[in-house]
DNA sequence: GTTCCTCTTGCAACAGAGTGCAATTGCAAC
DNA sequence: GTTGCAATTGCACTCTGTTGCAAGAGGAAC
């Protein structure tokens, strides 16, 4: 089946049920792949059991990422869901333009948290960090200016 | 009157017109000093000007943000709207704890950016730029061990 | 296989944010 | 002081995400 790996033991470990909604969300995104917004899992569900609600959907994802098995980003165009794959962690870039979401290096975050660590004694939380901003792709195709100059 | 200089001006040089909404937005958010949220604007304007509807703040807030006298940050607690003060830039830290925002030198958020355009040719946008974490305050009161071990 | 109890679900209702449109109004020209 | 008209507002509605609650179901104990 799907590539959802040692999820199911990680529900029952827990202390949660095996519902049909939850491996049914949990197939949804493993096959989904990349980034799923939660409407697009609903339909997903939704070929295989009609009955399927929203909030169901939106309740699944939570327990999912409370657990670890799964993330969220957000993008302009709304809330990314993403399976959390072991080892392979990264953070993202959105791009206003195209919409398509880059994954980037944690060594970048890594830096910017212990930069504020330390001058801040702020302890940063990079989990659902999203970077917005225009795409190598989308800067020479149109040659954006972005008024406002924020990268020097 | 209020704190928010030119902001007239602003409004008349780019062809707005001054309307009594537009004002009592304004004189809100610079009275209310810090962060403040949609819903609040809507309350503060309404004690001089009842018949004020919240598609209007959002409108008004949407359209001061174009013209640069005002900025707005997203924290768990929703969007917060701050008026924009001659050249202090800063970007904001905001606990997850206590909901407090900081504010954080953009000389930070500089550097990643940079970072980020010298590895993926990515020109980020850190205009709207939040961190979330937990606040010394809030480290030093419970000893939050925060699971995950984000920061190294 | 039944029973029981708590966890989950589906539904409906709600909150925050934003949009389309007809009615209203600022304000420039007279 | 009027007039005219595009910019703006208020209302109703949409869209995403969330919550309260009664009905339903997983699964441990028997």
């Amino acid at each position: 089946m799907g590539g959802h790996g040692h999820a199911l033991e990680t529900l029952k470990e827990t202390g949660h049920r095996l519902t049909p909604q939850r491996l049914l969300v949990l197939e949804a995104i493993a096959e989904g792949g990349g980034h799923m917004g939660a409407e697009e899992v609903l339909a997903r569900v939704q070929k295989v059991y009609p009955y399927m609600d929203i909030s169901t959907v939106y309740r699944v994802l939570g327990l999912l990422e409370d657990l670890g098995l799964v993330t969220h980003i957000t993008t302009p165009e709304g809330t990314r869901y993403e399976l959390v794959r072991g080892g392979e962690r990264h953070h993202h870039m959105v791009c206003r333009a195209c919409g398509r979401t880059w994954d980037m290096s944690t060594r970048f975050l890594a830096d910017l948290g212990e930069a504020v660590w330390k001058e801040y004694r702020f302890r940063a939380d990079m989990a659902h960090f999203t970077l917005q901003g225009i795409c190598k792709d989308c800067l020479s195709a149109d040659n954006n200016p972005m008024s406002g100059g924020e990268t020097p």
